[in-house]
DNA sequence: TGAAAAATGACCCAATTGGGTCATTTACCA
DNA sequence: TGGTAAATGACCCAATTGGGTCATTTTTCA
């Protein structure tokens, strides 16, 4: 028996994943909230193997109840259930703990598979949304940079100092400088550490 | 019809594989290889839809090989079909530009289904694979760093120098310096950058 | 083959950083 | 309620960095 937890401002939508979810074989919905003070709170009380969560509600953001409800028990896994399935807010919801993350319409049957998916470990997601995660793993290949001040960066990004990076590359620290002084340009950055972000950040390396 | 390319060493699975690809209705198995290099320069000539790739070759590694083949063809879809489950190359042959990765138990009716799913815009993976990937955002909660040592380790990646750092958290430089002391010890490190890469890299931000 | 891009190296100087020591106030927990 | 951790601030000094200018060689490609 999956046990289940709701967090769900429109009335009848809660209501009827409620009562679908009681319904089935299998699967028991233990309680519902109507928002994310009551949720946080209430899990803390009546704790669930899986929680259906909106994160369009008013108050706490969804987000910000993800992560406190996953701070507590990060154990739990917590399945977006949402209208939103803008870019910035699914990769949101997961950093904040969200297994998986589905649209409203999904079809009942997938979404009870998908519960039982996350309770097994796994992390739902409707196609689009895995190829958008996958998708990050993948590095903008720019070709600003040419390929020597690829392997500069590189190396900085590993917490190298000049001379270290020259070492490495059998050049002069001179030489090193020269490089940075065009990555930095390109990069429109001032720093060691700012190019150093920018490029972790934008998978540059 | 889906065209399907293999890349895969050994000759019992590679004729099977093109077998049940070419039976298959909507399927059709355009060509195989046996290793990275002629499969990078045979699908240079014969581009196919979707390419399926074992990555535990001789020669060249298939994670250079898919990130050879996505370099000149970045919209054909690439599927690791591996006996490795290791989180490291799973990593890699995502970053690499792999779309999917599947285990080689995987049933036939899925193997079908993933090809299908890939060249519809999908990401196909095992439930594991999948957890695993949606785990590596969620932010490791090292209760090494005070909340105050977060804060200014987040300015940091922001590329911030000291000085900018202390007006943004009202404090005066020299106790961003005694932060950043402590914050270098906890994660030994030595500089700036480096402080920035494990942050970034560890999710610690 | 000849121009453009890339890679190499040097010098100068001000600003920033890294590491050391010392000290006070606030917050929290046992 | 008393000790410990956290947060704040200061000084010193050597090393590193960032930005400027200048110049040569090698590679690449049209």
């Amino acid at each position: 028996m999956i046990t289940v937890s709701i967090v769900e401002d429109d009335d009848d939508i809660r209501d009827s994943l409620a009562l679908l979810i009681d319904a089935t074989d299998g699967f028991s919905c233990v309680n519902t909230y109507r928002d994310c003070w009551s949720a946080v709170k209430g899990i803390d009380e009546q704790l669930t193997d899986v929680v259906l969560m909106d994160i369009g509600l008013p108050g706490m953001s969804g987000i910000e109840g993800i992560r406190r409800i996953k701070e507590k028990h990060p154990e739990l896994d917590i399945i977006v259930l949402t209208v939103h399935e803008n870019d910035e807010i699914v990769f949101e919801a997961l950093c904040a703990g969200a297994c998986g993350y589905l649209v409203k319409e999904t079809p009942t049957a997938r979404l009870l598979e998908a519960i039982r998916e996350a309770h097994h470990g796994g992390a739902p997601m409707s196609t689009q949304i895995a190829r958008m995660v996958v998708g990050s793993f993948q590095k903008k290949s720019e070709h600003l940079l040419t390929s020597r001040e690829l392997e500069v960066l590189n190396q900085l990004c590993k917490g190298k100092s000049y001379k270290m990076i020259g070492e490495s590359l059998f050049i002069s620290e001179e030489t090193v400088r020269r490089h940075l002084k065009s990555i930095y340009k390109k990069l429109e950055v001032h720093s060691k550490s700012e190019a150093v972000a920018k490029a972790l950040k934008d998978k540059l390396v």
